[in-house]
DNA sequence: ATCTGATATTGCGCGCCGCGCACTATATGC
DNA sequence: GCATATAGTGCGCGGCGCGCAATATCAGAT
């Protein structure tokens, strides 16, 4: 990759980075003290470069969740081709979602502040995207008459906001891992042959 | 109901309204030069009286499909109680969702309106918690330890979303109806035993 | 090592927005 | 008909997003 993209790259994180941390420090219920000119400083960048990167603050602090869950079609196309889908999805959000175990505070930000509630949802509906294509590969269905592939990736980008919260809500009693298999468990049929004939 | 808070939901409503045909009105393009003094002006009422309901225009231009979502809860616990789970959700999210069939233009407008993707994903979202909560109470399980109820309100709002996309990009060739079957139909599992066990 | 062209960063300024506050208009319930 | 809670409004402030043009920076060729 050429270094200036790089460079470009490294910017970005810097000023997310930073856009979450001071969001962090003042907690879901203080979003509104977090001012653009802060960010920017605090990522070494003068106001307006925030700006051409990022077009809000909330974009800013859930960079780094969007991120992530592009992600998501590739980590599936990872999996072993034979391995059966249920599994596959699951190790797969579990590999994505788990390296490392999400940071608690940033987690609980982006998920309990009102103010960043839409930028979140886009955050993690991110992933349908990428996942739906990658689904579609592995069931060898046609994403333009099939519904099944989009269907089941906002079904599983949901499961893993859904474990999110809860894993927010518990203590530390459960590893994320563990939550979100329970959680994909409930939408990724063990056998989905009788759902997508049902679909075609 | 009082008559004072019913003026105030005409009022909310004549906003909504507004600034959604205004938005139409430009399309998908053009959201930006919805101004708010049009929408209060349209609405005739003030800008801040506007602002006193809406704190943004996305709000105000998706506060319809907020408020239809809202309503799945009630539209689920409507059905009777000895329908078994899978039918009663496609039966109440189609009677919620086509009564009547969607407005496509409007919908459109929401729904592929890079702005408006955060707020349109909240709408549908709205659906979950009212929804988990009939899930719930049908199932008889504790939404407290089991992801069942959760996790399956997320995906009957994934697949609703899915549908109004599929909908919008096809022709008129299937009723909104059909579409919403067919997309609940992946998701819905029509024996949710086996579901709800493993995940106790 | 130097130059050069591309590109990233910045400063400035404009228009709009959300909202707190205080005031006014309204009509509900007595 | 009146008192009073409540909805609507005008004003003003601070902040934000972004277009534009100038500047700084750096990769790559010579």
């Amino acid at each position: 990759m050429d270094l200036r993209t790089r460079n470009k790259q490294a910017t970005r994180e810097a000023i997310s980075r930073a856009a979450l941390r001071l969001a962090v420090e003042q907690g879901p219920g203080g979003l509104a003290l977090v001012r653009v000119h802060d960010i920017a400083e605090a990522a070494g960048v003068s106001p307006r470069t925030y700006n051409n990167y990022f077009s809000s603050r909330e974009e800013a602090i859930c960079a780094f969740q969007a991120d992530q869950s592009k992600r998501a079609g590739q980590a599936l196309r990872a999996r072993p081709a034979d391995e059966p889908l249920d599994q596959a999805v699951i190790a797969a959000m579990i590999e994505l979602y788990t390296d490392p175990e999400p940071d608690r505070a940033g987690l609980r930000m982006i998920m309990s502040t009102p103010e960043l509630e839409g930028e979140a949802l886009k955050a993690f509906s991110m992933a349908e995207g990428p996942l739906a294509e990658a689904i579609a590969m592995r069931t060898g269905t046609d994403p333009a008459r099939d519904l099944f592939p989009a269907v089941m990736a906002a079904a599983v980008a949901g499961a893993v906001r859904v474990a999110g919260r809860h894993w927010l809500e518990a203590g530390n009693a459960e590893s994320f891992a563990a939550v979100l298999r329970r959680a994909l468990s409930c939408v990724v049929p063990a056998d989905v042959r009788n759902l997508t004939t049902k679909d075609r």
